[in-house]
DNA sequence: AAAACCACTTGATCCACATCAAGAATTTCT
DNA sequence: AGAAATTCTTGATGTGGATCAAGTGGTTTT
């Protein structure tokens, strides 16, 4: 997210055959002609600056996203003017599979960062994966992962501990910044302690005494958005649950 | 569940074109021609007994499957010998779903009583879906609206109390029976009290003592697995989150 | 640079629900 | 049918994390 670019964009036009992120995002698996009929469909905006709307949850359905650059959250409004967050989305990332059922959105997305995306309009997208069998693959198999993605997301909100919630959140995000090419253990988390909270179902202050916790039990160092992952395979022993994890050091 | 079938089978050919179902279910809103082309890759195999397995975790993923009858727990089994459970499903209703990202079974399948399925083989249906535009359409929208229904799961676990959580859960039964034309205010539940909990995130425990609460206050009577709904609008009010709810109307 | 604001931290208290424990009602086994 | 196992209920007690409250430090405004 706060991440420096590394290749330099001068004189390379902005493709697919080109993008860094290539083989994270839809042209996964395909072959360079069909990247191409696919680059055909994409639209490419200017960036959204921190708070800009994607789309918000009712609005008209027409095109799925992948983040290119920055960060997004997306949240599903709920009657009482709260919010429960859906998710942190970083480049590479598609959003808005939810919005296919019924043509309009069921929830909102928000730029954490300045954004970059690249936009797919679906109908086009449809009518490509209809004669690309590849295309088509790789968007059931897309779709299937999200599923198996929030079905995990359901294990976690149904019987982890807020530690384990925590661990796991970390190490979510540390395991994707590797697969970006950035730090696996040193990086910036764009949202706020309130909306990490509100992601894990836990209290704000929960999540701020957990993080000082970590620190203190030299899991980490942490200062606001800031985080260096100290001890990463205990940080899976957290995850997995068994208290084992705890033997390293002790706990009452 | 366990209500009777009001169609009788006698010399009607099992296929789509016959089923009470097709409304539900993967031939929703496709034309006879397509409907006739889909059933044709359609297998059906001799019914599941209770405590059956479909599939289990790990299992080599070839076909999706739609309950035609009786009722299916999906659940993922968690390292320490415990499990998540991720659904209840019904008839008409589509699973395996999370299972085509890689080819292989993410979670397990189980009949909670005599159950007969469908079975669509994956990569016929992805053909047929080439060639078939509104089956495509079609499948998508089926994947969406999972997505869809997960995320509100997500809600339900992250921020909702118990007793918000098991009228969520009884009025999706009452809707899910009333849309297969069965009574919306009195039917069974084919789970026990520990699946129950287990999805919703609660404890045995609390979950009777929420099945007596109701009783009490007059929102349903309950017999152990068969269930009447004595007060349905209550109920919504109760999901709503609003404790308004208790007053005897009204809605804050 | 002071003022106002906001995100975050830390401590004290509370409570919804888990856990523990024991009995009652059912189902399954022999 | 009787025994054993299982499921469900109910009560007593415990606790993880929410809520309440009061700073602290950073950021934006003027």
């Amino acid at each position: 997210m706060t991440s420096r670019k590394v290749v330099s964009f001068e004189n390379i036009k902005v493709a697919c055959k080109n993008c860094s992120l290539a083989t994270l995002c839809l042209p996964m698996g395909l072959t360079p002609d069909d990247v191409e009929r696919l680059d055909g469909i994409i639209k490419r905006g200017r960036p959204y600056h921190r708070g800009d709307h994607l789309y918000r949850g009712a609005d008209k359905f027409h095109s799925l996203r992948v983040i290119t650059s920055g960060s997004v959250k997306t949240y599903s409004p709920n009657e009482d003017g709260g919010e429960q967050v859906l998710g942190f989305h970083l480049p590479g990332e598609l959003i808005g599979l939810d919005a296919i059922q019924d043509d309009s959105h069921t929830c909102s997305a928000i730029a954490l960062e300045t954004t970059a995306v690249c936009e797919i309009p679906f109908s086009q997208l449809e009518s490509l994966s209809c004669i690309m069998p590849s295309l088509q693959h790789q968007m059931y198999r897309l779709l299937s992962r999200e599923i198996g993605q929030e079905t995990e997301m359901l294990t976690l909100l149904g019987k982890k501990s807020a530690e384990e919630r925590l661990a796991t959140f970390l190490l979510s995000f540390s395991e994707r910044f590797k697969q970006r090419g950035f730090s696996a253990s040193d990086f910036f988390l764009s949202m706020s302690r309130h909306e990490i909270g509100n992601y894990l179902g836990l209290a704000v202050e929960t999540v701020s005494r957990l993080f000082t916790r970590f620190q203190d039990e030299n899991l980490l160092r942490v200062e606001r958005k800031h985080v260096q992952l100290l001890d990463i395979p205990r940080l899976y022993d957290i995850v997995q649950g068994c208290d084992s994890a705890k033997s390293t050091q002790s706990r009452g």
